[in-house]
DNA sequence: TATTGTTATACTCTATAACTATA
DNA sequence: TATAGTTATAGAGTATAACAATA
């Protein structure tokens, strides 16, 4: 095979497929780069639940997902000790989901821990952490306002 | 259920947590946005080979996923008819992919289409294109580098 | 033997449709 | 009847291991 591909930007591509590809291609390589104790999407789910217990619906909708899918999320957490589960008093319908202590735990590793694969990418092109921490902001924006 | 969760920004995380979250949710809501007619893993596999005719290997490498991968979203792409795959006439092994008129037909349409759930979400938060397409040239900086 | 690509298999992430239990 | 959540099912996206064809 001939010398490979260090794939150059795709200049030409308007704002929305540059986006589109980069973040594609991003959560492929942050996927890889995965935690081994939970996956990408029990961690989002773990990150909204540590702002205060939630129902299973409160959690589909903040994260934007189905119940279904967020049902399963949440029995993978349960089943690894992440999460604990209780049942409402007063609805029996209704499942309250809180951080156990090994999920409190997991956090806070992850937020003490300093990323390496991030921090090798900045220092190859760098890039202040200052400046991806704005573009990360503009992005939250984007994806949080309704 | 009580009146929901406009998830407020993760302030107290890290950067690369947040970068995870943030790429992981936005991937998850482009998914969810998506074109009717491929896939995002193969209009990215697409606009790779939109710069030149390639073999599965280099695909594979460019797209950084590896060669089963790579057959897959080629098959697709076959047989939907937006590639077309020549036998490379020295070496039988190796399989050569360029697009198709109807894949160049696509990527212009592509091009040239306003993407309606981008605008909207800019305009909602009275960012400019220009901000956002900083923002993504910065994350595609940290993605192309090697 | 080494390389290119494929097949077999499995896991994550997600959806829709149909269901159960409770209200 | 309506709501909260689950189960059943399916498809996309990805990986590793084992293989076939060709070099």
């Amino acid at each position: 095979m001939t010398k490979t591909a260090n794939a150059p930007a795709e200049i030409d591509l308007d704002t929305a497929t540059r986006l589109r590809l980069v973040v594609m291609r991003l959560a492929r390589r942050l996927r890889q780069q995965a935690e081994p104790d939970a996956s990408p999407s029990m961690l989002s789910a773990l990150a909204v639940i540590e702002r205060g217990p939630l129902t299973i619906g409160e959690l589909a909708e903040a994260e934007r997902v189905q119940p279904p899918t967020m049902t399963r999320v949440v029995a993978r957490l349960e089943e690894v000790g992440l999460i604990t589960r209780d049942a409402d008093p007063e609805d029996k319908r209704v499942a309250r989901v809180s951080l156990s202590n090994e999920g409190k735990k997991l956090i806070a590793r992850n937020r003490s821990k300093k990323n390496a694969y991030l921090a090798k990418r900045l220092r190859a092109t760098g890039t202040e952490e200052r400046e991806l921490a704005a573009a990360v902001a503009l992005l939250e924006s984007i994806l949080n306002e309704d």
